[in-house]
DNA sequence: TTGTATGCGTTATCAG
DNA sequence: CTGATAACGCATACAA
């Protein structure tokens, strides 16, 4: 910068003010200083600059796997917002454990970036909101919701009821809930799974436990579940899987039972991840409005970031969700 | 960090050594920092390190999307590969064009990245050596190939020979190859179509080049491509994808023509990725190695960024390959 | 084994 | 409208 300003015969301050698009400086400066940069092929360091200002121009970005189509979709689209807003994203992964979790928000404070969006998986309020105190945290998902941490959501209970209601009104009675458990700690799973029982008693519909298909949520874990319910002989004439990921795999696990989607079974997943719509039978699904949730969450995060709002002011959202129907329950 | 000197009775410099581990520090001396810097809670400050050092412990991966499943599979190894050599990853999307490509490139070079690996599906050689000149960078992928620059490639020829005669030897005549051209840029595509025809060639099986059928590279472009076939009344047997994703948009293609995969034709996609093993039917396909790869462009990024290797001396690797045998080719 | 002096490149402040 | 000064926090070189 000093090389650019003996260029152009000007102090250090002045090229500095003429980068940064600072008002009083004449024309004429201006013009002299851009095409001594231009001459000398003047690059800004960012280091300094950060080492001055206190910020780094990061957020971090953590996530359970970004090989996930769910968390690929969402970084891609975080990625895309944050570059509009200046900031580039380092993708850190936790593999959905509260290890990888809790060093992820660790490695955010030592001020690598000037804030973290972060999908919990298994960090929850008991975490405490202290692992949050000053520094710029938004919360992806539902382990985080009603602790004093800004937090983007999906109406997991909302969409699920939605999804359930469809089955039904495709003459499902039998509904397997693929990663469907009653109880427990109060995720995405959980929520989405009261989402399904409530509309099911909404419909005088009986429940049946032997239903809830709790597995791992991969889509090896989806095909898997199928097998265990077939193994232990309880009849479904429908599957609400809580992921798409999940039910790529219900898919594949029913066609190796030698069943059809939609012939034998109608599903339903949840995400609406990009390769729903391709899949074969293409995926009927939840849509959580990925979009407008990225958007609040970067929208969170840069206030927070500018400081625009006080510490104990918390914001909450919820992507607006809709069911997209395709060719899985469709007969 | 003047602060936890003060407070252990030393100074700063010393605290800087104990906190890098340098070797002639007494023990109670270290103990004494390391108490310190626990109850004050020091952190260093890395923008300052950065400022002083000229490295950022950071390095960005550029790929066309990160929610396009291969990009993500090679993310997820990068990212935890990098990590184990204390590197953060920072993802840029490119959008595959020239001008993301570019401007990833320029923004690495401001020092904000200690290196780069991209997967160049546009920049080639014509674009000269000189944006790489004087900065780390690892190419990805098929342009770069013979540049001044280190590169990481696969099989594509041999992976697309072997597929090929996988499907010759199981009854395939008219085999279609859908993303493939005869000629144009020495991409990935073109190698692979080579590939392809030089098998059929080897085999004595008659080329016809109405069977190329190029097209998108994305799920959707798969399934236009056989679209287009069909209406264009050009028959095949056999279908060589030279994605995985353009692989199951070529299934979802041909169950919307009525027609079954693998009864009436037999289709191979190239890349592995997570999902081609759960589709339906699962994905015969071309594995590249990716573990491999992705250990061989970080190696050769941190020999650069240590300095280790002359500026002339450039290094490639090419992962090795097999084909995977899964249902879509098995009657 | 520990400390002192110095500078990395930028920008806030305030004087001119 | 422009410039001199100082400081951000750390680590290299060298002295003690």
């Amino acid at each position: 910068m000093s090389d650019v300003a003996r260029a152009a015969g000007v102090s250090a301050m002045t090229v500095s003010n003429v980068i940064n698009g600072h008002p009083h400086v004449s024309e004429e400066t201006r013009r002299r200083v851009a095409e001594a940069v231009d001459r000398l092929g003047y690059r800004m360091n960012y280091a300094a600059r950060h080492l001055r200002s206190g910020t780094t121009g990061v957020i971090g970005l953590a996530v359970p796997g970004i090989d996930q189509p769910y968390y690929g979709h969402l970084a891609a689209l975080v990625i895309a917002g944050a570059r509009r807003l200046g900031y580039r994203v380092a993708v850190e992964q936790t593999g959905a454990s509260r290890e990888g979790e809790t060093e992820a928000l660790a490695h955010s404070r030592l001020r690598t970036y000037d804030g973290l969006i972060m999908a919990t998986v298994e960090l929850g309020e008991e975490d405490g909101g202290a692992l949050f105190a000053d520094f710029p945290v938004v919360t992806l998902g539902e382990r985080f919701r009603g602790a004093h941490v800004d937090h983007v959501g999906m109406a997991n209970f909302e969409g699920a009821g939605d999804a359930t209601r469809h089955l039904l009104e495709r003459g499902c009675r039998r509904i397997a809930v693929i990663g469907g458990r009653a109880e427990g700690e109060s995720g995405a799973a959980t929520l989405r799974t009261a989402g399904h029982l409530a509309a099911l008693a909404d419909a005088g519909v009986a429940r049946d436990d032997a239903l809830l298909a709790g597995c791992a949520f991969t889509t090896a874990g989806g095909a898997e579940a199928v097998r265990r319910l077939r193994d232990g002989g309880v009849p479904f004439d429908g599957a609400l899987c809580l992921t798409d990921s999940l039910a790529l795999g219900v898919v594949r696990g029913l066609r190796d039972a030698g069943l059809s989607v939609p012939g034998d079974v109608l599903v339903v997943g949840f995400d609406d991840i990009p390769g729903a719509a391709y899949a074969v039978p293409s995926l009927t699904t939840v849509a959580p409005g990925h979009a407008e949730m990225v958007a609040a969450a970067l929208e969170m995060l840069t206030e927070r970031i500018a400081g625009r709002r006080p510490a104990g002011e918390v914001r909450s959202f919820t992507g607006p969700h809709r069911l997209v129907v395709r060719e899985s329950t469709t007969r």
